[in-house]
Formats: C-alpha cells, structure tokens, sequence
DNA sequence: GGTCTGACTAAAT
DNA sequence: GATTTAGCCAGAC
C-alpha cells in the first residue's frame, strides 16, 4: 500500500530520467497533471527512496535547491558532475543542455 | 484536530 | 516589469 499515488508518480517519473540528464519540478509535476503541486514533488523526493535519483531533480533555474536535503550541500553537485552535467558560474545545471522532460 | 510550513511554479495584480 | 497571491499534498507542531 503506497503511501500515496502521487508519490508513486513522482517515483516513477523521476526514475525515468536518463544518466546525465535532469529535470524541473515543475515538469515532474506538470506531467502529473497538477502543474502546482511542485512542492509535493520536493515533499516527496524528502523521503529520498534509494530507486529516485533525486540528485537528478531541480527547480526551474537549474538550481540544487534539494542539495541540503540531500545529505550534503555538495553531494548533490558532485554526483551530478560525475553523470557529466555541467554547472554554469552560479552552480545552476545548464538546463539548456540536460534539462529532460519527461513524455 | 486545526494550522503552518515545505526540495516550487505559474498566474494575477 | 516587478511583486504578491494562490494552489497543490503530506507531514510536523
């Protein structure tokens, strides 16, 4: 018994992202059909399951806004540069190169 | 058991 | 064009 489906949803989305892509809150949550639940998609991604590559999800700015949730300010970064994702000078994703979004 | 906050975003003023 | 309000779901107080 889930917890609840929308959070199965945001799972499930979120695990679809592909190695070196990201994407935005907004878009999981669009593709969820409420395009302003993008704070439940962040509540959701708290829980942190191991499946969910969380690392992979950022707000519309391409900013690590979860990174401190995330167990480490740096982890975050760190383990989305090891996908190959590159960070402009403010330390936003360059969305224009790895945003994904979700079918 | 009601209220507020939170990894956000978009629309309205 | 910038600021404010509203909306979403779940958990914490």
């Amino acid at each position: 018994m889930p917890a609840s489906d929308f959070y199965e949803r945001v799972y499930d989305l979120v695990r679809l992202v592909p190695f070196g892509r990201v994407t935005t809150y907004g878009h999981v949550a669009r593709h969820l059909g409420t395009g302003q639940s993008a704070r439940v998609v962040g509540w959701a991604l708290n829980q942190c399951p191991p499946d969910v590559p969380a690392h992979r999800v950022v707000n519309r700015f391409g900013a690590l806004s979860g990174a401190i949730h995330f167990g480490g300010p740096l982890v975050m970064e760190d383990r989305l540069r090891s996908e190959g994702v590159a960070f402009d000078e403010e330390g936003r994703v360059v969305l224009t190169e790895h945003l994904w979004v979700p079918e």
